[in-house]
DNA sequence: GCGACAG
DNA sequence: ATCTTGTCGC
């Protein structure tokens, strides 16, 4: 018999509180740029991995430089997955990771902007994990997703913009020869972040720093070791890179 | 009731 | 996201 590690969180969480988080969250949000030399960018990611009834969830936080996109600095966070994945309430599920991988990367660097694996503005209430990341944290954020969630998708002289009832949120970009969304998070306007996240895809359907994220986690979950209680832990994955 | 539905 | 066999193209 092991120690129930999400009895605590699973009573606690809730529909209706966490959308009401999102809102409160949203009125912080800031839509226009307010970010200033970009120097230092990090990816976030998370991967899952599948424990019999359970799963565990491995954040990832990886900076790099920017332009130039070389490895500074990494730390991934690993515990037990304790909500559901339910549409417009994804980063209740990925901040129990992102957030100690985050935080913990915080202490090495000092990051001008985050990218964040999922939509921004984009979302139900404007408030998708990209924005909730930036906002938490105080840091310019963008989010690029793979699907779409919100909005529809409307052709304004060649490009693709997703629109919501209040205008435009995001745009759909081709890289590596499909398509991702992308929003602003916090503190980037739409323009800068469609002009940010171009310049930073590298023939790949993913930016750099998602797709350095993204491999980095999968990889970790990989070298998982199956013996854990489920409680946080934070390793460092510079070496990874 | 029927679709839509990030990861 | 994860699982997972098979197929297409360089």
């Amino acid at each position: 018999m092991s120690f129930d590690e999400c009895g605590l969180v699973r009573k606690r969480f809730s529909v209706e509180k966490a959308e009401r988080a999102q809102q409160t969250l949203r009125s912080r949000l800031v839509l226009s740029d307010i970010y200033g030399p970009i120097r230092i960018v990090v990816g976030l990611d998370v991967a899952y991995k599948r424990y019999g009834g359970s799963e565990a969830g491995v954040g990832v936080a990886v900076a790099l430089s920017y332009p130039g996109f070389k490895p500074l600095a990494c730390f991934a966070a690993t515990r037990s997955i304790c909500v559901p994945y339910i549409p417009g309430l994804l980063a209740f599920r990925e901040m129990a990771v992102l957030a100690p991988a985050l935080k913990k990367l915080l202490s090495r660097v000092r990051p001008d902007l985050l990218l964040v694996d999922g939509h921004g503005v984009s979302h139900p209430r404007g408030l998708g994990i990209a924005s909730h990341v930036g906002v938490v944290f105080g840091i310019p954020s963008i989010g690029v997703a793979k699907k779409r969630l919100h909005g529809r998708e409307e052709e304004v002289s060649g490009r693709i913009l997703l629109v919501s009832e209040s205008g435009p949120v995001g745009e759909v970009i081709v890289a590596g020869g499909s398509r991702i969304y992308v929003s602003p998070g916090h503190g980037v306007s739409l323009s800068s972040a469609s002009r940010l996240v171009k310049g930073m895809v590298k023939g790949r359907r993913l930016p750099e720093p998602l797709r350095i994220a993204d491999s980095l986690s999968k990889r970790i979950k990989h070298d998982l070791a199956a013996v854990h209680g489920g409680g946080l832990r934070i390793t460092d994955c510079t070496s990874y890179i």
